[in-house]
DNA sequence: CTGAAAGCGCTAACAA
DNA sequence: TTGTTAGCGCTTTCAG
């Protein structure tokens, strides 16, 4: 058709109304404005309207230009349910975390987040506390919502979560592994580079005697992280007390009752490494109950760099890893997938870098030179 | 039609297929399981499995019952993207949080969802971040999604938010206040219960200079928490210097260096209050850095009570607000909103609660007995 | 109480 | 290149 002149006023066309087999107007409605409208302001198509919209590069860019000033003017959007109905796609994303408590993960949240909406696409939050239940719920949320693509940042890979994405052909990414199919990514992180470095640390120091508090071991991530320590400590020639290696959870509360166990050895360690920041401030709480001091009586080293880190007392060394790339990588792996055609050129994938941040939990271990003289001794607690 | 008897073998009818104006058979549709396969196969028409499945009361038992033993078998679930569009309900509600990072919002979004789902509702998360333009983007979002409801649980109204809201009649919950208009609500906390005992706490410790680090006093809640903390100052028959009363902004680094700021006073309060928990933790990492030890040299009170309080070193004293009881109540106040026939009776609602926590970070102020044996004195830093 | 049929607002064939 | 049109899967009148 096309009117050919397109209207000069501004005045919303005021005989609008559905055009199609319109036997009643419709009750209540009132200025919602939707692909029609904007079709009739532009005296276009909605087809034209749509693929405009769409930056489908075959339409005349007159109209499309036309078509986008209208938009502007009216301020209209398209309905996502529609469009998501029709298309298949939801342009949503799911993000599972273990324990949105836990402030790394709100971190992460907030770069993913900001870049998943810079792409267009929103998110989903979902925290599975670590518990089966959750995670059965969490799953069908997401597989009830259609998200195109799923994060799983719980650093540890439930098989369980990638079937039932993989029945509706849905993308999904793990942090440190994922299953050899199709449609499934993972996001490798270097533990290794980080923890050696804080290990050989506290070897400079003059610790022989290093502990580690691990995650929850069934997370593969924690096991990674644990694993990493024990090869670092071999490498650098050192051995590991099978009791200095205990099982956290990643909370406060599983640091300071790891924290207690290792306090309750006749033979304790000078340092102590975690699996993540939490357990540390979790020890760190302990070692204050038991009126010890950091790093007087224990060197401590986290895992993370959560912000919080530079703000406990004394502010947590730690190993950092930058929960920015994560994000971003995940993103970007998810996209991948999405839009296999993109000539993004499935760029490399380094590994996501991990490193040492020194800030005042470590320090020379008990009786370096320092204590010999003061004679100093330990209390442990029973 | 009706092939009046259910098919009693569990093999998927066979046969089943598009059954209005399906000329071409769909391409690689495998096994999606829509709601005309659940009627086939229950042997009803696709409106009686609506009903059904919405608990329409006029339905059949029987039928229903068949209806869903299908639906189990099948595992269906209606597909979001198409009732929402019908319908106009989204079963989305938006929770507006200022930043994600504080530790508190995290808490409050856990809670939030939990009750959200239990109801049947999908949450969408959008932190602001204080920035005007960040409120504008996650506003549009929503608007976008077409949320059902929206809590803004930014501890400040933003009439900005609401406006936008009105206008497409989305229902909006507030913290401490909301403009008079319909569909809004808000939640009212009793700040000067806690922060009342705070206050009290102090003054029967000895402490007469006490200080206090404000939230943004722009947002409504962190002048509200200001305000209950000058009147309850008041009403015990102290006052406050002007000095002692700065604005944070519920960071660390807010409360890092508003007290910094106390510190460099000649006349220095001997307890702050803080108006969040992040200040208070910034406070004691000034503390740290200052060589002064809390609370020997300071005593210090926190507001929130978040998980972490417990956790800082020494466990910090702090004013709690239940954020589960926030986020059941905005939740709650959300639904009476978007079911206004439902007999929930608009239960009545009472203010929210605060109360002391008293932990370790509060003590006899500096002058007081047992630092005039030692003569103690205060370091403070130019 | 149940079924047939009309769309919700949009995208994607297919035609022109 | 643009317009027409058929649905996406569901809820909801409106008849029966």
């Amino acid at each position: 058709m096309s009117s050919s002149s397109s209207p000069r006023t501004k005045k919303p066309s005021t005989s609008k109304r559905k055009n199609v087999s319109a036997q009643r107007a419709p009750v209540g409605t009132e200025n919602k404005i939707d692909i029609r409208v904007v079709a009739a302001r532009a005296g276009v198509s909605i087809a034209t309207v749509s693929r405009a919209i769409n930056h489908v590069p075959t339409v005349d860019p007159a109209l499309a230009e036309r078509v986008w000033q209208v938009v502007g003017e009216l301020n209209y959007f398209p309905n996502t349910q529609a469009r998501a109905l029709v298309s298949g796609r939801s342009r949503l994303l799911g993000l599972i975390v273990s324990e949105i408590t836990n402030p790394f993960f709100p971190e992460l949240i907030q770069e993913f987040e900001q870049v998943a909406v810079e792409r267009g696409y929103e998110i989903l939050i979902a925290s599975t506390n670590y518990e089966r239940k959750k995670m059965e719920s969490c799953t069908r949320r997401m597989l009830e919502r259609k998200v195109d693509g799923v994060a799983v940042m719980t650093f540890g890979i439930e098989e369980f979560f990638f079937d039932r994405f993989a029945a509706d052909k849905i993308p999904v990414v793990f942090i440190d592994a994922a299953p050899l199919r199709p449609l499934s990514g993972f996001l490798a992180v270097d533990y290794r580079a980080g923890i050696y470095e804080a290990v050989q640390h506290l070897a400079v120091l003059g610790h022989r005697k290093i502990g580690f508090i691990a995650g929850p071991l069934r997370l593969r991530s924690a096991a990674a992280r644990k694993a990493a320590f024990v090869e670092c400590m071999r490498s650098i020639g050192l051995t590991s007390h099978q009791d200095w290696l205990v099982e956290g959870d990643h909370t406060l509360e599983g640091g300071r009752d790891a924290m207690q166990k290792l306090l309750a050895l006749p033979d304790q360690p000078t340092a102590v490494l975690c699996s993540n920041d939490m357990t540390a401030i979790g020890v760190q709480h302990a070692l204050f109950e038991a009126d010890l001091k950091v790093p007087d009586d224990l060197s401590l080293i986290g895992f993370d760099d959560i912000h919080l880190a530079e703000y406990t007392i004394p502010p947590l060394t730690t190993v950092r890893m930058s929960c920015k790339d994560l994000a971003l990588r995940a993103v970007n792996l998810l996209m991948e997938q999405l839009q296999p055609e993109s000539a993004k050129a499935k760029a490399a994938h380094p590994k996501i870098e991990t490193k040492l941040v020194v800030r005042q939990t470590t320090g020379l271990p008990r009786g370096a030179l320092k204590d010999l003289a003061a004679g100093k001794n330990v209390k442990t607690r029973g």
